[in-house]
RNA sequence: GGGCGGUUAGCUCAGUUGGUUAGAGCGUCACAUUGACAUUGUGAAGGUCAGAGGUUCGACUCCUCUACCGCCCACCA
């Protein structure tokens, strides 16, 4: 038989045994026969731009972890993994790429920019993929979807001719927040704020003066807005005057509304429609022209007159000296700071401006589904439960969220990404002006049959194919058709959605989970998933964001798994980190996980080595009739059974209610604390205790394996190979691999509250003895002599004798039979019934006495409030009774104690 | 401006419906090389649970206020 080494070295191990999960076939749960109740997570498709970091390795471990518990629970585990092709990212990557040879995309057409992208992506998605495959992940590769691919694109095109033929997507003429550098709108949540303090001028504005940080945009303002009830401004109401302005008098008029804020400035204000949310909002409701002042690159339009041509924002100043020399500026405040909007990719000052684009409408009434609009439908799954969000304050951002939603802008103008399945018959090109919708290019109009027709050239928001995600890749559309006003569902998308769990970031609950509800609730009617469980971000140890820019706290995961291992960092994700909380991780933790992972290794070295012993003593392949020789369980073997019952149970129960960090805090806690600690110690003076503790192994080695499952499966795999007979893997008690192992089932009957109490005693017991020798400065190697006494618990002590004098150091141990106690002698109490004695000479008297002293100082400090709650009687009024018996219980062993202490102190004088 | 959350040991965090002397990991200190493990063992020190008030027989836990920190949303011409 080969032995294992001293230390756990990942690095050997890893890879093989991914390869020989991924050759078993058990990520499949095709696989899985026996197995009915299915349990899916669809991983969130990391981007194709690059490598996997810290947050991509917390979601594989977390999901991981889910899918590995349930397929051991006898769960069809599906878990579905992906790539998103992320449009602007990917996009801007090539760019960058492309910057460095000298040249941009426009030196080459779309087709051939669009295949170096896909290039790229294609590399990066292998990248991903083996690093998705460090972390130790058992997705199913067989299912491998990614949001280009075809069915995915098919799946797009699908549900966009379907939501324009319900009135859901519509084509309009909206202000759009645009990146002059990426040449693309952005989504109301791809825009993000920067503070900036820019110079705000007052302006004289005919009779009124206007405030403004960006006169650049204001050529075409010919609207004055007052409040109605503003005192200075009620007679200019409804006029309409010429005013002197930057390129010559314009006609203004002066309306009267409550957004106009009379505190702020001057109270009044000129409105762009074209170049603001608001001014756009206001300029519908009074019909106002909307006017493009400022066009896709940033440059004046035609409207600006002679600045045509020139960049808006580099012409600021020039403008001021044109409105300084009309004499229009009245003051300058230069100390002005507001929040310029900014592009979330590459941060850029963003321009509100007009354009033609598509737009999802969340508002319209769905007929098919009761009338209800995308965000009633999106708010009643999480209002009725039938989505619960972890943790659940999150619910609450969401609801706000939706609430607020307005539009959803879905065109992009970007090369990369599902192009929009949509066709005009132009007139420019003699056709009549129709816009086509389908699925492939019309080969004519269908109502002019003019045959030149133009593919719109945009493309669709990513999160608009990542919302189709969960059931996309499930086979969506094709599995599904609707038969009399019902949805029925084959395939795949029977057998796995609703999906059971969706794990991801919380910093996309908006843009992402909230549109997958919304899309699931149209296409399939039903909920994407169950629960929404949601992490925090990594951060580095100075609680900032890791990125490439931190070098030094830097953790990236495929430098941290060859040094410490994929479990070393899989249960440091884990432990002390709760749904929602950032979590900070340094080196340090990986570490001293590291340092765990050996100690579960040792342990299993330990107890394997009886397996080697030739004499065969008491291995597990011995047969039955030899078992029952020893049969008669110790207190310490009724402890630890009860104790592991009681953790198979807990762990569990933690792990169904998504206590992740629990969970493996209470594994740790077991394993290293009681089972290495303890039990192995006494199995070394408590000789034939081969079977539990080759049993205990087993169940612990299941019940870490779906968090640490590389180490697990070695161990596993050794037993396999070396301590069970073949005939086991024949009748397939000892599945080929950890990963089907059932998942272990507490054995109530074993749970023995009693011996736990009695277990309690002589680990307390132990323990003082030990403190007491540390307290003494006696070395561990010297052993001394303890006098025990105890007027009901001898038996207690004399049976587990032999622990306490090997645990305790001891040479002599004696049980007091009498009152008599010894003098002269350290005293330690144990418990209200059992005290020890060392005689360790009277060197220490004087120390004796301060420290017995400070004992009863600390428990009279104990027993005065104590007695004062027993004397006061509105507490046996108010308190329940099993309370009240509690602290009266409580006071007696404090008396007890004291006494004890009282009489022990004066045999000291 | 609107909203959400946090403040517990030196650090990072648990603390389940209010009920033993408030816990863990890391770090710190002392001792130890005993054949599973120095990637270790044994022991110790360390907390007025942010502050004030209230409810209660009893508050880390429930309520109010204050201070500080973080985040989300909106965004002012």
């Amino acid at each position: 038989m080969q032995e294992l080494d001293k230390t756990y070295n990942a690095a050997q191990f890893e890879d093989a045994i991914y390869r020989a999960w991924e050759a078993s076939g058990y990520f499949n749960p095709d696989k899985l026969a026996s197995a009915k109740e299915p349990f899916t997570i669809s991983m969130p498709p990391p981007n194709a731009t690059g490598t996997l970091h810290t947050g991509h390795a917390m979601m594989l471990v977390l999901q991981d972890l889910m899918i590995r518990f349930n397929r051991m629970r006898g769960k069809k585990a599906l878990w579905v993994p992906g790539t998103d092709h992320a449009s602007i990212a990917s996009q801007n990557k090539v760019e960058k790429q492309l910057a460095k040879e000298g040249i941009t995309r426009h030196d080459m057409s779309r087709e051939e920019f669009i295949a170096r992208i896909e290039k790229y992506v294609e590399e990066s998605r292998s990248t991903i993929r083996n690093q998705i495959r460090k972390m130790g992940s058992s997705c199913d590769w067989s299912r491998e979807r990614y949001t280009l691919d075809e069915g995915l694109s098919h799946a797009v095109k699908t549900i966009f001719i379907r939501m324009h033929s319900d009135g859901l997507i519509y084509r309009g003429n909206r202000i759009v927040n645009w990146c002059p550098r990426c040449k693309s709108t952005l989504a109301d949540d791809e825009v993000k704020y920067k503070e900036e303090q820019a110079p705000f001028y007052y302006l004289k504005y005919g009779p009124v003066i206007i405030g403004t940080v960006r006169p650049e945009t204001k050529f075409l303002d010919k609207t004055i807005v007052v409040h109605p009830d503003d005192p200075r401004y009620k007679a200019l109401i409804g006029q309409e005057f010429d005013v002197e302005w930057i390129e010559g008098p314009v006609r203004a008029h002066v309306i009267a509304d409550a957004v106009a804020d009379m505190t702020f400035g001057s109270g009044a204000m000129t409105i762009t429609p074209g170049h603001s949310f608001e001014d756009f909002e206001l300029a519908q409701k009074y019909h106002l022209p909307v006017e493009k002042v400022i066009d896709e690159d940033g440059n004046f339009t035609e409207a600006a007159g002679s600045f045509v041509g020139k960049n808006a924002r580099e012409n600021r100043a020039a403008i001021i000296d044109v409105l300084r020399k009309k004499g229009l500026v009245d003051r300058v405040d230069e100390h002005y700071t507001h929040n310029l909007s900014v592009c979330y990719r590459c941060g850029t000052p963003v321009d509100p401006l007009p354009s033609l684009q598509w737009f999802v409408d969340v508002d319209k009434k769905i007929k098919h589904r009761k009338d209800k609009s995308l965000k009633e439908l999106s708010l009643e799954a999480v209002e009725s439960g039938s989505i619960t969000i972890i943790p659940n304050q999150f619910e609450k951002r969401y609801f706000q969220w939706m609430h607020n939603l307005h539009d959803w802008c879905i065109s992009r103008q970007i090369a990369f990404g599902h192009r929009l399945p949509v066709y005009y018959c132009e007139k420019e090109g003699g056709g009549c002006g129709e816009t086509i919708v389908a699925h492939e290019p019309p080969a004519h109009c269908p109502k002019c049959k003019n045959t030149f027709l133009r593919h719109d050239e945009d493309t669709l928001d990513t999160w608009f194919s990542s919302a189709l995600w969960t059931f996309s890749t499930l086979g969506w559309p094709d599995n599904a058709e609707e038969k009399h006003g019902n949805i029925i569902k084959k395939g795949d998308l029977a057998a796995f959605h609703p999906t059971s769990v969706m794990e991801t970031g919380y910093d996309i609950l908006p843009l992402w989970v909230a549109r997958m509800i919304m899309m699931s609730e149209y296409a399939l009617r039903e909920e994407p998933f169950k629960t929404v469980y949601l992490h925090g971000l990594v951060l580095d140890i100075n609680r900032k964001k890791m990125s490439k820019s931190n070098e030094e706290t830097l953790i990236d995961p495929l430098d941290v798994i060859p040094k410490y291992g994929a479990d070393a960092l899989r249960i440091s994700m884990l432990v002390g980190v709760t749904p929602g909380n950032d979590l900070l991780l340094g080196e340090e933790k990986i570490a001293s996980y590291r340092n765990f992972i050996n100690k579960l290794w040792n342990i299993s070295r330990f107890i394997l080595q009886f397996g080697m012993d030739t004499s065969g003593v008491d291995t597990p392949g011995r047969s039955d009739t030899q078992k029952k020789k020893r049969d008669t369980h110790t207190l310490a073997d009724a402890w630890i059974l009860s104790r592991l019952a009681r953790t198979i149970e807990s762990v569990t129960r933690a792990l169904e209610t998504f206590h992740f960090a629990q969970a493996a805090e209470e594994l740790r806690a077991f394993t290293w604390d009681e089972i290495a600690d303890w039990y192995l110690e006494i199995s070394k003076v408590e000789k034939g205790k081969h079977d539990i503790l080759f049993s205990l192994l087993e169940k612990i080695l299941a019940l870490w394996h779906p968090f640490t499952p590389f180490v697990t499966e070695v161990v596993y795999q050794h037993i396999r190979e070396n301590v069970h007979p073949k005939t086991k893997h024949e009748k397939g008690e000892h599945p080929a691999t950890l990963m089907i192992h059932p998942w272990p089932v507490a054995d109530k009957k074993t749970i023995n509250e009693k011996a736990e109490k009695e277990f309690a005693l002589i680990r307390t017991l132990i323990q003082t003895i030990r403190n007491a020798r540390a307290e003494h400065g006696i070395p561990p190697a010297q052993k001394i002599q303890a006098l025990i006494w105890s007027k009901r618990l001898q038996p207690l002590i004399a049976d587990n004798e032999q622990i306490i004098k090997h645990l305790a150091r001891l040479d002599f141990l004696t049980i007091l039979t009498t009152e008599e106690k010894p003098h002269n002698a350290v005293f330690l109490k144990i418990s209200d019934d059992i005290e020890a004695y060392l005689p360790l000479g009277m060197r220490k008297t004087e120390e004796e006495r301060v420290k017995i002293k400070k004992e009863i100082d600390t428990l009279q400090g104990l027993l005065t409030p104590l007695n004062n709650r027993l004397a006061d009687q509105e507490f046996h009024k108010g308190a329940p009774r099993h309370i009240v018996e509690k602290e009266t219980k409580k006071r007696d062993e404090y008396i007890a104690s004291l006494e004890t202490l009282e009489e022990q102190l004066k045999k000291l004088i």
